[in-house]
DNA sequence: ATACATGCAAACACTTTGCAGCACA
DNA sequence: TGTGCTGCAAAGTGTTTGCATGTAT
């Protein structure tokens, strides 16, 4: 494996990622650095983007609304989609390990992952 | 609200759908159902697929390996994906309803569905 | 007869990739 | 100094759409 570098436009990144709060798009983490770096390619966004989830410094977010989001919340939690209005809010479940022992999956499957994803619509769209 | 009409590609891409079992893409249906009506386009494929969801006669199960999956399957239950090879096996977990209840969601959010996936690598992809 | 549906091709949105030049370690 | 990274453009993937024609009711 090689040795990844610390570039302007990847600690630039990084750091759009924790500025944001509204679990962001590729696109509009795009929209935001480049205020800072004019010359910054959409491409280098994504390939940083991919890089930082593999390294756990951020985690992806992928809705059903197209674009996949990215969260720079670490902790283990789940997310609620407004399919209104596409944004993306925080939400706890507890209990999901305990549970997790109890699903009945396919015989040998080495579970690794539980993604979860409520759907519905936020206070905001509902007062429309 | 328009009538739907009972085309011999409506129910052709219904029955396919009933018949393949390992929760195929719009692409694998298309592949059958062409060979028993050469000329259906992918776009007639795609459009009555999603008819047929928002019709309830079929689901949708959205993951993330790109295209999306079709569950005959109409009773509650979740999938597990292998991420190196793409399947989808079917899920069982009880109790998750409590679970949802006890969920903390943003305020006012008014929760209408609840998408899990289960990720990790099925006992066929294990064996290689 | 009259909508709805089809087939085709083009458009679409999001993401990845090939490549030549650049810059971090 | 050399390999990893960048910017650009092009390609790729999955899906939707516009339109003229066809067909179920």
């Amino acid at each position: 494996m090689s040795i990844s570098r610390n570039t302007i436009q990847r600690s630039l990144i990084l750091q759009t990622v924790r500025s944001l709060h509204h679990h962001p798009t590729a696109e509009e983490i795009y929209r935001e650095t480049v205020k800072y770096h004019p010359n910054i390619s959409k491409a280098t966004v994504y390939r940083n983007l991919n890089l930082l989830v593999q390294q756990g410094e951020i985690l992806k977010v992928e809705v059903p609304d197209g674009a996949d989001h990215f969260d720079f919340k670490l902790q283990y939690h789940h997310h609620a989609y407004c399919h209104k209005c596409g944004s993306i809010y925080d939400m706890e479940m507890p209990a999901l390990e305990d549970m997790m022992e109890r699903a009945k999956g396919p015989q040998d499957f080495l579970l690794e992952e539980c993604n979860i994803l409520f759907r519905g619509v936020c206070s905001k769209c509902r007062q429309k």
